[in-house]
DNA sequence: CCTACCGATCGGTAGG
DNA sequence: CCTACCGATCGGTAGG
């Protein structure tokens, strides 16, 4: 359908200018500049600023757990797994085209209640599948905890991420989880 | 001075609005009430917003170095030294009455490029002494990697807890500080 | 520090 | 999806 088509290029654009600028100093004009359209025009497929906002958020999150859900349902090591979510969740914070999932994570003040509320399920399926990795590493004994304290600081590691990595800079994805996966993991062998 | 003591009282107030509700979410009419001023009130003791803005990371930074300062002359081991950062940087986040500190980390973006030039120097003093800390972990052997992106990582989980710990919570501030190091500080022991 | 006010910005809409 | 526009908000200021 065309005018899904119009919606979906115009969540796009948003989840750019939101990450770049904040969703605040987006001007709802500028996503119009962006698609080219005329300032009105967004709100020709969408009611509002915030409607536009829920759509770049659900979209971030339902691909990042559509990912996430592919590799707990792997055939894989424990440690293979979370090196596996690492990596993806990384990527998905870090990587150019996938805005949507970092302004999932970084603009979610700025979503009113009734908008998270509507995404409260996904958010805690994201980190249950998370809680069961954890779980299994510590039942084989690699991690001495794998509770949700742990887990919290381990999304605060990684989502922190967002604040300092730069493709430009000396660490590619791969060194990054690695890195971080032997920070967390300091039993395991890495060869 | 009188002036002086106006200043505080608003750089207070403003910055546990831009905690609560960001920088851009908060109107100067919002602190100038919190002070008991009328509307332009503010105008009279800064220049504009931004000033209060920069104001108030000022003195968030200029405390949380102090007291990382102080840790770091402390005559007490590598990791003792580290758990008292642990500790200092979790209040600094998570204690009602630091909302200046955490507006320094979490409204970085809202300061104009100005700002955040003139507070530089700070911020670089404050990581390069958890750096050393850091250091002196590896080269005492108990941490296997105390460089910059471990540092970076470290940040990111403490960091993180202000998105998620609430003082009403199960877990205390000392607890909080313990499970942290034990993820970090697997080797080492805790009784 | 207040009063009174302005100038610009911006999300959103009517009507086509 | 555009044109034309409005209604409200808000940082900031003149003048005292």
């Amino acid at each position: 359908m065309e005018e899904e088509n119009r919606r979906v290029v115009i969540i796009h654009a948003a989840a750019k200018l939101f990450r770049e600028k904040g969703y605040d100093n987006t001007r709802t004009k500028d996503i119009a500049d962006a698609v080219g359209m005329r300032s009105g025009g967004p709100f020709y497929h969408f009611k509002s600023k915030q409607e536009i906002l829920y759509a770049v958020m659900e979209v971030g999150l339902r691909r990042a757990l559509a990912a996430t859900e592919e590799i707990s349902q792997r055939d894989d090591s424990p440690i293979g797994k979370l090196r596996a979510l690492v990596r993806a969740h990384l990527a998905s914070i870090l990587e150019q085209e996938q805005d949507a999932s970092s302004v999932q994570l970084y603009e979610w003040r700025s979503l009113e209640a009734e908008g998270q509320q509507r995404l409260t399920s996904m958010k805690d399926r994201y980190t249950a599948l998370w809680q069961v990795a954890l779980t299994e590493l510590e039942r084989s004994g690699q991690i001495r905890d794998g509770g949700p304290t742990t887990l919290l600081l381990l999304f605060g590691a990684l989502n922190w991420c967002a604040q300092w990595y730069r493709h430009s800079g000396p660490l590619t994805l791969d060194e990054l989880t690695d890195h971080a996966l032997r920070v967390f993991l300091p039993t395991a062998h890495f060869e």
